[in-house]
DNA sequence: CTGAATTTTCAAATAATATTGAAAGCAGGA
DNA sequence: TCCTGCTTTCAATATTATTTGAAAATTCAG
């Protein structure tokens, strides 16, 4: 397969793998090219190469610095503005993570222990099977909230060192 | 918090949550539903407690099914068809990454291995960050795909005890 | 300060996705 | 077999999410 082919290959795939994943196809797609890209590129560059528009550019790259997964850069004697992607996959992921669990999983989990400490009796059926549900989801959400943060912090050398050993 | 008002609330932060995670939202409020109902619910009982259409929660019953989430079962003397939820998270959530796993990640990965074997001089500079792009990827997703493995085989009550101890 | 280059905003248009509801399908009882 | 109650399908419709593009804002060199 040739690089161009290849290229666009990747572009279309990392696109709608990001639309399973609740992030919207663009952003994906501008992920994926300027993962792929050696330099920096501009909103024209990317306009250029994905046939969309300058608003949906700007827009998704803001999305993506917001996320920290793309950094403003400027090259020397260029007016305009480039932008360039966090290459470490290890990193890319655990910024993921990172802020899925800050924006989704915490407040997510704040909820159900409001919901938990619903009012009404403990031996109706109704409330018993609400409450353990919430619990249950407490239960599991603060486990996985502690092992991402573990997760998160470990150094990637160290996780597949040591963990991967430990798991087999 | 009245039940009837906790319920709701419920339904509707899962229905959002899965949203954000590539879910529809009536799909995982048929799931919210089904996992707080202490005994088994018809078509018609989830039609009526989340005001959507027959058609509508006959397909995403189906989904769910799909996903292992829900099985059908019956009520003797009923003629009708009623639904339940597992209701043990541990077992849910192991469940979605399993399947997830299957149809997201594996594929993706398979990708990855055609795409890094891309032709072209490996010394130009484009198709090396190629190269590592992909590799990057495949190296930590099937680190990821490792670890989930063992997660998904794990019995709670082992994972939590020892995995958690080692994690701190 | 001026004006050209660039970036940002956002209402409107478009595209993608989910939902409805009526018709068709199916299973069991009489 | 035919009827009845229930389930499934799917084209039409409605809703939601994304994208556009032109205007406004900003930046910066001269």
């Amino acid at each position: 397969m040739k690089l161009s082919d290849a290229k666009l290959k990747f572009i279309d795939s990392w696109g709608s793998f990001g639309t399973h994943w609740g992030i919207n196809r663009t952003m994906a797609q501008i992920h994926a090219l300027l993962l792929i890209s050696p330099d920096p590129m501009s909103q024209d560059d990317i306009m250029e190469q994905l046939s969309v528009s300058r608003g949906n550019v700007n827009m998704n790259i803001r999305e993506l610095i917001d996320w920290g997964l793309v950094e403003r850069t400027s090259i020397p004697g260029e007016r305009k503005e480039f932008f360039i992607a966090e290459k470490d996959i290890w990193k890319v992921a655990t910024t993921i993570i990172k802020e899925r669990k800050r924006r989704e999983l915490d407040p997510m989990l704040k909820l159900m222990d409001q919901l938990a400490a619903v009012e009404g009796d403990k031996k109706d059926k109704e409330v018993k099977q609400f409450i353990e549900t919430m619990n249950g989801i407490k239960r599991f959400g603060n486990q996985a909230d502690k092992m991402l943060d573990v997760l998160v912090k470990a150094e990637e050398s160290w996780f597949v060192g040591t963990l991967m050993k430990f798991f087999k």
